[in-house]
This record gives C-alpha cells, sequence and structure tokens, in this order.
DNA sequence: GCTTTCATATGATCACTATCATATGAAACG
DNA sequence: CGTTTCATATGATAGTGATCATATGAAAGC
C-alpha cells in the first residue's frame, strides 16, 4: 500500500511535462498581470494555454503557488528585458536606458508584460507567503542591479538611491495607470523621467 | 399599475439612510484598503455594518459603486488628516509634515486607514469608469495642494515636481509593503523620506 | 387609529470558483 | 507486443460571489 516500487521517473516525458508547466506559467504571468490574480481563474489559465482545467493541480499545490511562479517568472522576463536593453552600456548609460525603458506609456499600456511590481505589488503582498516572497526577490534583484550602476557612477548611497528610484518609477507608472491614456498621465511620466534622470547624475 | 401618485419624498427618514450608507460606505472603504477589492464581499461589509446584506441595493447600483464611493471616502479621511496635520504651517514646513505624514511605517502596517492610491491605484484602474474617476479626483486633489506649497517656496515647475514626489511616496509605501515590517523596509522609507526633503528643498 | 411608504431583512438564484476523484490514451519499458 | 506509467481530460463537489424578489415592521401622514 505505501511501498514504493520505484521504477525511476523518466527525463523526456518530465521535461515535456516541464514545458507546459512553463507555459501555464508564462499564460498566468501575463494574464494576472492585465487583470490581477484575484480576477484571473485557474480555469481561463488552463484554457488560454490550450489546456483543460483538470490537470492544473497536478503542477501547482495551489492558486497561490501558480502566482508566486508567475511573479518570479515576470521578474525574469523584465530582467531579460533589460540585459538585452543595456548590453555593452556604460553605467550612466545604463541608468538612462533603464528609465527610459521603465518609466514610459508603452509600459503603462501594456500591464500584461510590465512590471511585476506595480502591477501586483498591492495585491500579492496582502496574501499568502509565497507571493511576497517573490516578490521581494525580484525587487532585491532590480534594486541591486540599479546599486551597482549607481555605485559605478560614485553615487554616495547606491543602496539608499536605488531603492528611492524604483519607488519613483514604480509609484509613476501606477498613477499613470490611475489617469489612463490622458495628456496629464504623459506629463507626469516625462516629468518622473526627467527627475530619475537629475536623481542619476544624468545631464540632458 | 405604472402610475406615479407620488406623495413627496420625506427627509428624516432620508437623513437616516444617508447615515446607514455613510456607515457602509465607511466600512466599504478600511475593509476594501486591506484586503482588496475583489476579496472584500459586498455581504461581509454589510455584515461589518451591522446590517444584512439584502438593502445593499437599495444603497448602491452596484459593487463598483460602492467601491468608487468608498474610494472617495478614503481621499476625504486622508484629506482631513493632512489638513489636521498641516495646519497653520508655511509651506515648507507643511510639506515636510506631509513627508512625514505618508512616508512612515504606521502607514506601512495599517493599510486600512492608508491612502487608497497605494492600496487600491494598481486594482482599481483596471475595472469600469467610476472606480478610476474617483481615484483621479483623489490624485488631483492631492497634487494640487502639494503643488500650491512647492510654489509658494518657488519650486521652478511645481506641478511636475508635485507629481514626482507623489508617485516617489506611493511607490516607496508599495515596495515597502512588499519587503513587509524588515529592516530593509524601514531603510527604504529612511532613505525615501530623505530624498523627498531634499526634492521639497528642505535642508535637515 | 388606520393606511401607506420605505428602509432593511429573509431567502433564493445563478454564475463561477478552487479543488479533487477518476478516466483515458499515448508514450516508455520490458 | 503487452504492460505500466503518467500527463492530461472529464466530470463532480462544495463554497462563495453578486444580484434580485419578496417579506416585514416601524415610522409618516391622514
Amino acid at each position: 500500500m505505501e511501498s514504493k516500487p520505484l521504477p525511476r521517473p523518466q527525463v523526456s516525458r518530465t521535461a515535456a511535462k516541464q514545458a507546459t508547466r512553463a507555459l501555464v506559467i508564462r499564460t498566468a504571468s501575463r494574464a494576472m498581470r492585465r487583470d490581477g490574480i484575484a480576477a484571473t481563474g485557474v480555469a481561463a489559465v488552463m484554457a488560454k494555454a490550450g489546456l483543460t482545467h483538470g490537470g492544473f493541480y497536478a503542477h501547482f499545490a495551489s492558486k497561490d503557488a501558480l502566482a508566486a511562479a508567475a511573479i518570479d517568472a515576470a521578474f525574469a522576463e523584465s530582467s531579460r528585458r533589460i540585459a538585452r536593453r543595456v548590453e555593452g552600456l556604460a553605467p550612466a548609460a545604463a541608468l538612462a536606458a533603464w528609465i527610459e525603458l521603465y518609466v514610459t506609456t508603452s509600459h503603462r499600456d501594456d500591464r500584461s508584460r510590465g512590471c511585476a511590481l506595480t502591477a501586483l505589488g498591492s495585491e500579492a503582498s496582502r496574501g499568502g507567503d509565497a507571493m511576497p516572497a517573490a516578490l521581494a526577490r525580484g525587487m532585491a534583484q532590480l534594486t541591486d542591479r540599479l546599486a551597482d550602476w549607481l555605485a559605478a557612477i560614485d553615487d554616495p548611497a547606491p543602496a539608499a538611491t536605488a531603492g528611492a528610484m524604483l519607488a519613483e518609477a514604480v509609484g509613476a507608472i501606477t498613477l499613470a495607470r490611475v489617469l489612463g491614456a490622458t495628456a496629464a498621465s504623459d506629463a507626469l511620466l516625462t516629468a518622473t523621467r526627467a527627475s530619475l534622470r537629475r536623481r542619476a547624475g544624468i545631464p540632458a
């Protein structure tokens, strides 16, 4: 009954399973950032991934576990995007590039591919343990990156500056989304970009 | 059947109804800021207000309408709190007082009485029309207030600075909540206060 | 005092949700 | 080729949500 004959787990089967798992996570990551976690149903995610809801619990222990994985995936995606954008740039230029990538109307308008901190920070930090932990990991990764650049341009307190800059960027996208695609919203983003550039010691 | 004899609406009855309406809104405002809009059920709000769920639709057309009213109430509450705090202060001191009121661990830790922009900005800006409109109203009121103070201390672009400062404050609370009540979180708030003070031209 | 009005309560509906039990069908293995 | 394994599908279940229909009981008006 509880014996474990254990014929040893296969590998190629497992690989296929991991692939669909990754697909479900990617799908959920988009949907949750766009509609929120609560508003994103498990069945809807599975359907959008081309599956049915039945197999879900073979992949995840709970919806919260999926959400945590979705947050991790969102940060991984963002991280890749940043890396691609700053490749080969000097620290000051990298900071400027990050600002131009983050504080933009397209980030405001495309929630599904945006930063998990702005999209899910509020909702995810209320629930469970796994979700806030995933957010905190991604946030630390991002502030570390900013702090490295800031240290390289002789900022006196790179970690503190990085945190405050990220706060400003996150808040700007949040507020810009509140205002929608309006002139006031655009102006807020423009003002924030200027403010961040100034703080990063970038003239222009 | 469809005639309207119309004996004229009474007044004192109406006053009582408005009182319970206000109570329901206040209750919802707290609950929604703490748990989010989706996670706050209509029946739960009514129960917490000492009523049953039945009468709800005599007061509000929908849950969204309640949420919009709850957002308005949250801003009204915050506005009163700010007014009380800055009463009689000169512009620079008022700005400093606002920073000390907003970017604090107690704001981070008490979601239910905090700013609606941080608590509900993300979620409410996704849905309907009424909720984002309420948020935008409250936000405009707040940025106007900050801009007035900034103009009085000769900031060259009060509106832009006000927007960027609010963004930083909102983002800081959001990120601090992600980190929970930790040393890193406290440090982020401290760094953000310093950053905001510097921006508002306050030495200290 | 009787009747009408209306704020709130009781109770139901219907959609949808997360979660789980079981079935199926193809790949892996002997 | 037959058997086993397991990833996914089919099909419950049980709860919860918003919303609405109707009942009730007290105050308002005559």
